[in-house]
RNA sequence: GCUUCCUUAGCUCAGCCGGUUAGAGCAUCUGACUGUUAAUCAGAGGGUCCCUGGUUCGAGCCCAGGAGGGAGCGCCA
């Protein structure tokens, strides 16, 4: 009995689904016929948007049942359509009517209209203007007298404004109570041509919606200047002030311009890891990483802590450079890069240091020192001459509140060939420089910051890549000279800044490899892997490391790279 | 890690040789003003002078220690 139940009950399903697609196959659509200009319908234009693809229009074809046992509609039939908004274009009218006679020219609906954003409504041309907008965003300032309001409204796409001017008529004071510096809003209004002077376009708002208001007496935003300094303490709203925003769209403009550099000219982008086994990457220390009780670790029997209790069941870090990870990866793809996070736990406190950074690391097989430089200027002036296009207007406002000569400086650096010398040379113009060192010069010493300044501020007047350093003062992996003196290192230096990139050719030889390991005191049994690159398929290949901070540093124009980072890590900071 | 400077209203800062009730601009609040745009004008409120101790008849100011911040240097990207 019961399994009769159960077949009749699935018999009947089978039937209804079977239902369900014949009256599907009967059924008149309305196609999508993608969005089409407010021409399409002029009445209709009042209710629709013009910007973007949304809150405009949709023209939408009639398709009569296509099923093949089905005739074509005769001409005079009735059919109907889905209940929502549209206009008929054969009687000029918008309504809610379902019923229409085939043949039929396509409906037009209006779409609810959407939110447009600030840059969007600003670059609205002329011929667009007086149309009802959506915008939505944070309130800069708000003036004005009891006949009218201005209110700044910005919403973080671009660095200016968007003035709303909301008329008495339409608002009474109750209406905007809450609506002042900080508070985030909904503006709907018909986007016209300013009456005043200072904008091209506003908005006469028709309504106005408080999200959330910004208490005026607690509110650390003013709408003045404030430091920097004091801003660092406010690290959660900072983004909404001019100066941060504009870095912040900088940043991204720099970050995106790296990946499409790299992706236009054949590199590959890999991620090598953040937490790394190996503590002899040798360039600085690093930050442990471990699940192991701080208070009371396992300990072996002659008292150390005992790694292989851990998570990975040995002493783990945070990277500091993912250089060995992509020359694995440079010596199968050929080209490749990574970007990502870099960790030092150094105790840097300077302006120039994070603790936590991001840096580009291109890695290309086959490439020697010279490849490695034109590479290197080639990628600093394209991502110069990729900000200076695409954030005018930010860089602008850097340039006259920061620094003056900013956008000259960066045209220069875009224009202008490095100049391109080795370490030697470069001790012999300091020696022989007039200019007063405090520290001395000398060959086997690493340049000190005033020595690199002098080189690129004032001798060469221009970035500058030393090259071939000595041995002693550079990393285990470059490549040895034919002198046994100096090896295939790159330092590029900028003015300002210092050193942006730190690259070289690297040791391909696995026998010299070996020997510079042993004298640098390097353990060979960590590095077994980075050591089979050369036992297997060896070649030569270079690379370099770029700062992205350092970058952004330059590139804005300001002073701190603690700045131009959302949230800086430094040492006895990780507020935020 | 080293050197050096700083800490006074919500913010940016004055504050003389140690002297009576600690000031300004901006911000906030109230009012005025028919299109402002760092709006303007008038008025009002707003202070643990970073903390602790000391010297002194008397300390924002001088001394010692501590905390926080900036700049420069080193290490580097």
């Amino acid at each position: 009995m019961q399994q009769f139940d159960k077949l009749y009950l699935l018999r009947r399903e089978l039937l209804r689904k079977k239902l369900a697609k014949v009256e599907a196959l009967h059924k008149w659509k309305v196609g999508s016929a993608g969005f089409q200009p407010a021409r399409d319908a002029p009445k209709l234009a009042e209710a629709g948007a013009w910007h973007g693809r949304q809150g405009g229009l949709k023209r939408a074809a009639i398709k009569p049942p296509t099923a093949p046992n089905i005739p074509p509609p005769r001409p005079g039939a009735t059919f109907t359509v889905p209940s929502a908004p549209f206009f008929d274009p054969t009687l000029l009218t918008c309504g809610l009517k379902t019923r229409f006679t085939w043949p039929h020219p396509p409906l037009v609906f209006a779409m609810s209209i959407a939110r447009s954003t600030v840059q969007q409504l600003l670059a609205t041309p002329a011929d667009h203007l007086d149309r009802e907008v959506l915008a939505k965003g944070w309130v800069r300032a708000r003036r004005g007298n009891k006949y009218v309001q201005f209110i700044a409204l910005n919403d973080g796409s671009c660095l200016a404004n968007l003035q709303v001017v909301a008329a008495a008529e339409h608002f009474s004071d109750e209406a905007l109570t809450g609506v002042a510096n900080g508070a985030a809003v909904a503006v709907r209004g018909r986007l016209v041509a300013s009456q005043g002077k200072g904008q091209a376009v506003e908005i006469q708002a028709t309504e106005i919606t408080l999200y959330g208001g910004a208490d005026q007496e607690t509110y650390p935003l003013q709408t003045k200047q404030h430091s920097l300094e004091f801003l660092r303490e406010q690290a959660h709203l900072r983004p909404r002030t001019n100066t941060f925003g504009a870095v912040l769209r900088v940043r991204h403009a720099l970050a995106y311009g790296i990946h499409k550099y790299f992706n236009d000219n054949g590199f590959y982008y890999v991620h090598t890891p953040i937490v790394t086994g190996s503590d002899a990457e040798g360039a600085g220390q690093m930050f442990r990483v471990t699940t192991l009780a701080p208070e009371h670790p396992p300990r072996t029997a002659d008292g150390s802590v005992d790694y292989s209790e851990d998570f990975f069941g040995k002493a783990t870090n945070l990277t500091v450079s993912g250089q060995l990870e992509a020359e694995i990866a440079a010596m199968a793809l050929g080209k490749v890069y990574t970007f990502g996070p870099t960790f030092r736990a150094e105790n840097s406190n300077t302006a120039r240091h994070l603790a936590e950074f991001w840096m580009i690391e291109p890695e290309v097989a086959f490439n020697e020192l010279p490849e490695n430089m034109n590479l290197a200027e080639d990628f600093l002036r394209s991502l110069v001459r990729y900000a200076l296009e695409h954030c005018a207007a930010d860089l602008a406002f850097l340039a006259e509140h920061y620094d003056k000569d900013l956008l000259e400086r960066l045209r220069f650096v875009a224009d202008t060939d490095f100049e391109r010398l080795t370490y030697t040379a470069a001790i012999e113009i300091l020696k022989s420089a007039k200019k007063k060192f405090e520290f001395p010069v000398d060959w086997g010493t690493d340049l000190q910051s005033e020595h690199e300044r002098y080189l690129v501020e004032q001798h060469f007047k221009k970035p500058v890549i030393l090259t071939n350093y000595p041995k002693e003062i550079k990393a285990f992996y470059m490549k040895l000279d034919e002198d046994g003196r100096t090896v295939r290192a790159m330092d590029v230096l900028f003015p300002g800044i210092g050193e942006i990139i730190g690259g070289s050719q690297r040791e391909e030889d696995l026998g010299k490899l070996k020997a510079r390991m042993a004298e640098m005191h390097v353990p060979e049994e960590e590095l077994w892997w980075y050591l089979e690159l050369r036992k297997y398929g060896t070649a030569p290949h270079a690379g370099f490391g770029l700062g992205f901070e350092r970058l952004v540093l330059f590139v804005t124009g300001m002073a701190n790279i603690r700045d131009v980072i959302p949230f800086p890590r430094y040492p006895k900071n990780a507020a935020f």
